[in-house]
DNA sequence: AATTTGACGCTTT
DNA sequence: AAAAGCGCCAAAT
């Protein structure tokens, strides 16, 4: 055992995603890409998804309210589909394009807001 | 232990 | 303008 804490070494980058997604706060979205920036993973994108794929606290993390960095949302087979997805967010008051993508203009959440 | 896949994003053709 | 490919790095098999 090192000087670190047994209790929070482990997840690392996860762990830091479900923080940020945590800290989305309604009515607005966040990219993955963003996401993983602001978890300290500038590219790693990718893990991102991953990591709400694993979803260790299902009902805790809104892994709705990320989407792709072009307001798409995402592939279809999560959620039950993206139009119940779309569903969702248009409930939080996020405000959607007519092309079915998020209005990331409006609703393109910022750490700090 | 090594290889493959992966809720993405950006650059290039 | 649209499509394709490449890159990131970790987890699962």
């Amino acid at each position: 055992m090192s000087s670190v804490d047994a209790n929070q070494t482990k997840d690392g980058f996860f762990a830091h995603v479900y923080e940020v997604v945590e800290q989305i706060p309604l009515g607005m979205v966040a990219t993955y890409g963003q996401v993983a920036t602001l978890a300290g993973g500038m590219g790693k994108a990718r893990f991102v998804g991953f990591a709400l794929h694993a979803n260790p606290r299902p009902g805790i993390i809104p892994c709705h309210r990320v989407v792709f960095a072009d307001g798409s949302l995402t592939s279809g087979f999560a959620f039950g589909g993206i139009d119940a997805q779309r569903r969702l967010l248009e409930g939080e008051g996020v405000n959607f394009l007519a092309d079915g993508r998020v209005d990331l203009a409006t609703c393109r959440w910022s750490a700090g807001t």
